[in-house]
DNA sequence: GTACATTACTTTAGGGTGTAAGGAGTCGGC
DNA sequence: GCCGACTCCTTACACCCTAAAGTAATGTAC
């Protein structure tokens, strides 16, 4: 279900991220409303934490609020908008101040920041961030990563694809962990035990599979598999975001000193 | 629907991805085939193709072939299989040798045939890259990143992070391409009127924008909105691509330069 | 105090989805 | 010629989103 807002509900949209002009408190006449455009993101939020994007149906949240699903429509126009709404609110959870000695510790906070945020809501990985939502969570977020990389001194022009690339790589990084623990807690089977019985089906079924695939191999035989607390992909997850992230703010120096000049 | 593949699926799934060992022509009693695996992978992916992952349904794919959706389930265990399937399919596409004078100029190769790659088959992108699919595809295009960075010369404990974040920012950037060009397709409105759409509501609904998030406003009035042919968003998206890609990369050099001892 | 407009919420319904169960029809081997 | 195996179909169920219409509650106006 991917739907792209239209040019009429476009407004309401809006109205909905940006919250209204004035709280009024809604004079005249019919029941008072039991429900709010809050409680309602608040419990599409708490579902998809605890369950997963899969359980989060207009049914499930109307319930979790002692509602029929078709009491939600009077709050919100859709599934697509009360999704949106969520994955705006929960970017403003971010915080924004990173003070740190220099940039690149502050960077690193920031980023480990938006980590943490994405662990705790797996969900957000599900949500396209393509198709630009225009919220305040949105806008928050990107201030922050731009203001925070600013400090590089490099120009705001280049600062963005920065901004950009770091995004990227925790996001990405972070899925794996993310899923890694979904399917633990979801199919009770040990990490180890699916991946031991995944290499032995692997290698009944693709024999020449270190013939076919000598670098992985390669590296299969090297470094994998030291035994450690961590589950295993979780870690493997985390040492992507870190060494990624390494990697990228080395390249943000390298940038640096090319752009003041050789010396 | 995110379904975690359980023990008893394994295998048949493996035995999907790997192909029969012998490709035994069916001997037996019983009417002859008229459709095969790969047929209906095939479906599945003109379909996801045109149409996208939300046109993607069991039936809608056995409509193509001119059966009905149940009689898919005789060759393919269940819808998740199906898209890992074409999953690991399309990985399979990406070119295997990169030609060129140095390892850099071969990267930059490499993630231009995985961005293309992606673009042409957007749907890619609403398939988890998490929970690995460990099918022939997906080791090919690891081999394949693999074997190229390699050539830099870094051990391949560090060059397996490299790979990683390469990924990720070709996938990251790639996404907001892909979905610009579907909207536009399916919503036939210009992308011009979309923003400007927007942004007025914007400044309706949220006028102390420029004053809550500074660094955003000042990026929006430095840089932003030179014309060109190109559409906005996939513009932006393939300028997102190629800087992040050259950070990357500069942050690999000065690995190089760091790992083979400071001359 | 009563009529009415307005609103919250429910029920009903329609068109989608994935897939379990069981019934045709078709073919090879005996 | 028939049996058993196999492909494919019909039916059915449980879920999904949401349009439309009905019901109950509330405040305002006369």
């Amino acid at each position: 279900m991917v739907v792209f807002a239209g040019q009429g509900d476009a407004r309401r949209s809006m109205e909905l991220l940006w919250g209204p002009p004035v709280v009024a408190p809604r004079t005249g006449p019919g029941p008072k409303p039991g429900l709010s455009v809050e409680a309602i993101v608040a419990a599409a939020i708490e579902i998809a934490d605890a369950e997963g994007m899969a359980a989060l149906s207009m049914r499930s949240v109307g319930e979790r609020l002692g509602r029929t699903a078709m009491a939600l429509y009077t709050y919100v126009p859709g599934k697509t908008e009360l999704v949106d709404l969520m994955y705006d609110r929960t970017l403003a959870e971010l915080p924004s101040s990173y003070p740190a000695p220099d940039w690149r510790a502050a960077a690193l906070s920031l980023a480990g920041a938006l980590w943490d945020l994405h662990l705790r809501h797996p969900w957000l990985l599900q949500v396209s961030p393509a198709r630009p939502v225009l919220g305040p969570g949105e806008f928050h977020v990107q201030e922050t990563l731009l203001s925070v990389l600013a400090e590089t001194g490099l120009p705001l022009s280049r600062v963005r694809w920065v901004v950009a690339a770091l995004f990227n790589i925790v996001r990405g990084s972070v899925q794996a962990a993310a899923e890694s623990r979904q399917a633990a807690t979801e199919t009770g089977q040990s990490e180890e035990d699916w991946w031991s019985a995944r290499s032995a089906l692997l290698g009944e079924l693709a024999p020449d599979l270190t013939a076919r695939f000598p670098t992985v191999a390669r590296l299969g035989e090297e470094g994998a598999f030291e035994p450690s607390d961590e589950p295993y992909l979780e870690r493997e997850a985390r040492l992507s975001f870190e060494a990624g992230l390494e990697l990228l703010l080395d390249g943000v120096e390298a940038a640096i000193v090319k752009a003041s000049g050789p010396r």
